[in-house]
DNA sequence: GACAGATTGTCAGGCTGATGTCAGCTTGGT
DNA sequence: ACCAAGCTGACATCAGCCTGACAATCTGTC
């Protein structure tokens, strides 16, 4: 799960990044329009963070510009409070959605996870594969109901498997998902939290595709 | 606990302010109507105590604006005395309660207490999680029925943790709930506030889940 | 208004759990 | 049998958290 965020005020950059990568994500940062605007694989996020008031060059054209390019990524943009004007060309520029400055990061997770549902057009919070359930909004996993004790990243690599139930994930997949682009991993580091997460949900849940990558089993 | 005061006499908010932040609140104020109708999270308050006398555009029409964008938090309107045609009009436009000016802050403390109790949806005063028991209303808390010795910023947090027992409430949460936005405090001091609640309550009640906040726990 | 006591933020230092790395082992495919 | 890919116990590191001590501030009382 990774998201790119656009914000020139580097302290909310910071603080923002932060939090989302709290709850599991992987974050990339660009603070300015020029550097986002050929950011690589915008495409492969689940998510962009976009601040319309970047000083260079407007982030109503970079939005523009994307769409024009046929890039889809689900797009959530920030706006200065009572900035009706940024609101509604924003939307009709082809963002998903927009939040209000100040942001309260309780919503901000809540609107990606709404924009997460609608692209997949799934209606439930809680995503259910086998034995497992995921609730992204409350950070929790259960297993035949019983509450999970994951850690972040065993709950990140869980989540993702869950969106892709039966599905081969394959290792690099997971490097590029659960960790930013300045965080150089070896596929090992996804091998031990894959055996962790094993330990927790038990060993048979996750099958080994030898060369390919991980599946989540969903019959039991 | 956050409150929104939209008073225009200056006087008249420093004193309420200061009251409402004696019991535990976290108050915000705007002075004018214009400053409040694009206030952000209006429907995360608790509450919004609305002056209908205000100098720029009519109180009544910032409730009637607010309802249509189908804000539902609770809202308590300040009338000046006699002036029935303004209460009536207030509970038409969508006020849940009204309170006659000169304010009497007893009574403002007891009408707000009722609207949360209605709005929850709950018939009993008293929130209860686990051994945890709490009275907002009488602003008391027990632990197996023993009265506790709490600070102000102690039942807060407790009020907090009762009204979501078993979820999980990050530490900026905590922090902007028991903040009003312009106290710039360090994280290190909801740790601290933890750290003193756990005392008194038990460590065991509160977990801590590393990076993603605190929750208190119901079974003991 | 001055004092005592309580409250609460700040600081510093210590502790702990999460997580990447390593090394040696196991497994599966050819 | 051999080798590459994957597994996992052990360990190191470090960010995140805890807490005692102190200081500043608030509260109530006389």
């Amino acid at each position: 799960m990774r998201v790119l965020l656009v914000e020139d005020d580097a302290e909310l950059r910071r603080r923002l990044s932060e939090r989302l990568a709290g709850v599991g994500l992987a974050v990339d940062c660009a603070a300015n329009a020029a550097d986002a605007r050929d950011w690589p694989d915008v495409d492969q996020m689940a998510a962009v963070i976009l601040d319309l008031g970047l000083p260079d060059g407007d982030g109503l054209d970079l939005l523009r510009d994307w769409r024009r390019r046929g890039i889809l990524v689900p797009i959530l943009i920030l706006t200065a409070r009572g900035n009706w004007r940024d609101k509604v060309e924003g939307l009709n520029a082809g963002a998903d959605d927009f939040i209000v400055k100040p942001v309260r990061f309780e919503e901000l997770q809540a609107r990606l996870h709404a924009l997460w549902r609608r692209g997949a057009g799934r209606s439930a919070t809680v995503l259910t594969a086998g034995r497992v359930a995921v609730d992204p909004a409350a950070q929790t996993a259960t297993l035949d109901g019983a509450l999970l004790d994951l850690s972040r990243k065993e709950f990140a690599l869980l989540h993702l498997f869950v969106r892709r139930p039966g599905h081969i994930i394959a290792q690099d997949e997971i490097l590029e998902q659960l960790y930013a682009l300045d965080e150089e991993r070896d596929r090992n580091a996804v091998e031990a939290l894959v055996s962790r997460l094993r330990r927790k949900i038990g060993r048979e849940a996750i099958r080994t595709l030898r060369g390919l990558g991980y599946r989540l089993e969903v019959t039991p």
